[in-house]
DNA sequence: ATTTATAATTATTGATGCAAAAAATTCCTT
DNA sequence: AAGGAATTTTTTGCATCAATAATTATAAAT
């Protein structure tokens, strides 16, 4: 993500990272009870910061404590990932409407930039698709960020790490970069033009045609 | 709130619920530094289940954990609190929307319930301010519960703990009773329609609105 | 007199230990 | 042999203790 952090994390956020890690690589899967015994014993560190940890990613949504049970990785049903996709969508879409309103046009060029290296890496004679998916991570983090509400920074983070509990994760899928690339141009337009209420309204197609797919 | 609880919740659930108290009534104000030591000693218990308390506050926003300089109470700015009103609009619009496609007769019959209960109470002659926000605030739960997506109920949940920080924190002004009610029913008359775009709509403007007032 | 460095005090962070509660296993009774 | 009760084991939850880092105050030097 960023180089290097000058502010040196406390041990709970370090070990809450390292958690989350082994969720999403499903070492630890849903459902399963964590130990905290054997985990505090394989990372040579006491109980104390580790159960600090859990809190931290109870509240995130990925575990899942239960009273004088210890924690449990969350188990996310089908009804569940539907749920937060459609959170996500909502956010995500409104976040697209507000940049529309507020962007500069500077941060407009610099959407307008990542959507030619989108363009670039999609190139149907020679499509790479590892550097797609990179650049349409970056889009909408980017997006977020112009969108600059916190708040909202801070619900899709832990939304998207809820959808990262499923193995079938990405937002977007192999199959799908022509129309994925063809929705993106469609939201530039909308973006270029500044209507807030068309790229509001693209974003979402983008999101329920993402949704689609992944059935 | 509730009676007794049959399932005993953990002690750093109820020191995380006391010090929710003592953040909202601004016993312990924002952007002030919380004394472990003295909190601990007071409640007459150990510092860990308080910091355990303190990581979920801090994941609900109401904290702000500092690395080595422990924790302080968040502070909103303006900023802030329009972000979040923001969002709190788009995610109650969005519950609107979809109760009007997919709750059953029943679950429109108790939101019309309530809101009869809300006429009532706002009668002219003989105004009943408490219970009208009693009402408001239950018929606004309830809308939530019937649109049925628990993590849209959870992110509710923190983003009000969050507007509970500010002074001026109700969404309802006591001088826009009359308004707010003619809001709700427009809105009802668009749910009985089953009309979920219009729906959508009318809570959108019916916080708009809320907003407004509270300038 | 002002600034810098060092020491001391204070507070957070991490480890260890203990007690209570729940789960599992074993033994006894029917 | 099967079911239930009691005991044992396992594990959570809370408290106490130790160590590390930061801040403040004091003293010395320029």
């Amino acid at each position: 993500m960023s180089a290097l952090s000058l502010a040196p994390r406390a041990l709970y956020e370090e070990v809450a990272e390292l958690l989350r890690q082994r969720i999403f690589t499903r070492e630890l899967e849903p459902g399963s009870w964590i130990d905290e015994l054997k985990i505090a014993e394989a990372y040579g560190i006491s109980r104390t910061p580790l159960r600090e940890a859990l809190k931290v990613l109870a509240a995130e949504g990925l575990v899942t404590m239960k009273v004088r049970r210890g924690a449990y990785v969350t188990e996310v049903s089908e009804r569940d990932l539907s749920d937060v996709y459609h959170l996500l969508s909502l956010l995500e879409s409104d976040a697209a409407g507000v940049v529309a309103q507020t962007a500069t046009a500077s941060q407009v060029r610099e959407l307008q930039t990542l959507h030619q290296e989108l363009e670039l890496a999609a190139k149907p004679e020679k499509p790479d698709t590892e550097r797609f998916f990179e650049i349409n991570e970056r889009f909408h983090m980017r997006l977020l960020e112009i969108a600059n509400n916190r708040w909202r920074d801070q619900m899709v983070a832990d939304l998207r790490k809820v959808m990262k509990l499923n193995r079938h994760n990405s937002l977007l899928k192999s199959g799908r970069i022509q129309e994925s690339l063809d929705e993106h141009r469609a939201f530039m337009v909308a973006l270029t033009a500044r209507d807030s209420a068309l790229c509001q309204q693209r974003m979402q197609e983008h999101f329920t045609n993402g949704l689609q797919a992944a059935n």
